[in-house]
DNA sequence: GGTCGGGTGACACTCAGTGCAGTCTGAGTG
DNA sequence: CACTCAGACTGCACTGAGTGTCACCCGACC
């Protein structure tokens, strides 16, 4: 046969000429317009070997979600107990905004994509419940014994991966022209100021706290949460009062 | 003809035999082993008639999620601006409560199924988020002016949701059980001592309030969670604390 | 040379979803 | 009563995603 003249990318990234064969057709055609045999001819090869590197036709668009979330987990897993936990799960999402900054120009042509084709949209978001899932179940993990683990742990991973995409998104919008750090950064840190250092695991019948309100507002806004089982004796909740109220 | 021994149902609840058909089959032989001609040929009616009362395979399991999701933007867009909107939007999300709460064996059932279906489960991720979106959007609005507005708006959206799914979850794994109403009650309070009230103009430096424990484990568990100003006088505290000990 | 195994292509098949054309029915009208 | 018009239903054909199967090719290894 002649020398193919379509592809002669190299044998090993056809993953990688997948995914540039199927960019370049939804980006002049649209998604719905492009036919999964479309892409297979375009990239120079059979329309079954597309299912053999994607399971669908949705996964091409988010070619590198798969490593990012191994990836996630097992930061996650590595460091274990020594951190502060709402802190880990922030710096777990970085590493997705890191995946982003990486590229910055395919980023922002998927984000286009996915605004606009209910599909895609429906596709990302079982992405990100993965990443949320994975946040949450390792929070479970050190909140285990706290009254309200799983609560918690359900309610921080979604307001961290909230605030992630949030700064994310804005960043997409801007053409990846900001500084996606900061960003996020930001967006992070009021998480952390809302959730931060919680009740310690110490199971004495009272246990209160010093914390700063998350309002950015007005100073003089510390407060004490002091949370009590309801049998315990007034002495002691008055002591427990007192030295979290002392200290600072 | 003669009578049509199959479906001798009435005729306006076509939608209602549909999705009595599909969960008959659903629970008998699985959603995936289940097709779209199987559920329509059990209801009695043509195949096409099908996607005349539902756009997807999916939609037959979440049928009245359009109409909650309507009566939610509805309410929100009434309640205007007189509320606390952290408030307003946990009282939206028990809007979605009360919809499962309607029907809780057919709530379990399904819950049952999309725990199992990988593509129900991504397809309730995309109902949720419209529940998100239609939080946030309302808190945007709320929030319009303030430093971090959108981002607000976002995380505490996502929050009250994850404290709904959250509570609601653990209501349908135990089979409907238990009271649905108090336990998303406890989840969304503890979003609200989150993010409640920021800066309130005749906010009282110390608050109580008496609280039953999420766990249905061991008794004794009610506890007091108070929360104070850091620089209210101590008299106050104990006094506010006497009182929130003293009820019940 | 023979053979074994992984990657590949071609074909056939199922099933979700859509467009179209024809049919039935029931209400309104002369 | 005959006519018609609108809306709901049916059947049919078609596209396209995703899967199973088998034959094939090619490099490695004996």
């Amino acid at each position: 046969m002649s020398s193919s003249s379509a592809a002669p990318a190299a044998k090993p990234p056809m993953r990688e000429a997948l995914v540039a064969a199927a960019f370049q057709l939804f980006l002049e055609r649209g998604y719905e317009q492009t036919t999964v045999d479309d892409i297979a001819a375009l990239a120079g090869v059979g329309r079954r070997s597309f299912f053999r590197y994607f399971p669908s036709k949705e996964d091409v668009v988010f070619p590198d979600h798969e490593r990012c979330l191994a990836d996630m987990t097992a930061f996650l897993a590595a460091g274990g107990e020594e951190h502060e936990p709402v802190r880990r799960v922030c710096d777990a999402a970085r590493l997705v905004l890191g995946m982003y900054a990486e590229n910055p120009t395919f980023s922002v042509q998927r984000y286009r994509l996915t605004k606009q084709v209910p599909g895609l949209r429906a596709y990302e978001l079982s992405v990100v419940w993965r990443y949320e899932r994975a946040l949450a179940e390792y929070l479970r993990g050190r909140f285990a014994g706290r009254p309200d683990g799983t609560l918690r742990a359900d309610v921080v991973a979604a307001a961290v991966v909230a605030a992630h995409n949030n700064a994310l998104r804005s960043w997409l919008r801007s053409d990846g022209l900001g500084d996606a750090g900061a960003a996020v950064d930001h967006a992070l840190g009021y998480v952390q100021k809302a959730f931060g250092r919680g009740t310690e695991p110490g199971a004495s019948p009272v246990r209160a706290a010093a914390v700063t309100a998350g309002e950015p507002a007005g100073p003089g806004e510390d407060v004490v949460v002091l949370v009590s089982r309801r049998d315990a004796p007034l002495w002691r909740v008055v002591q427990e009062l007192e030295t979290a109220l002392g200290r600072c």
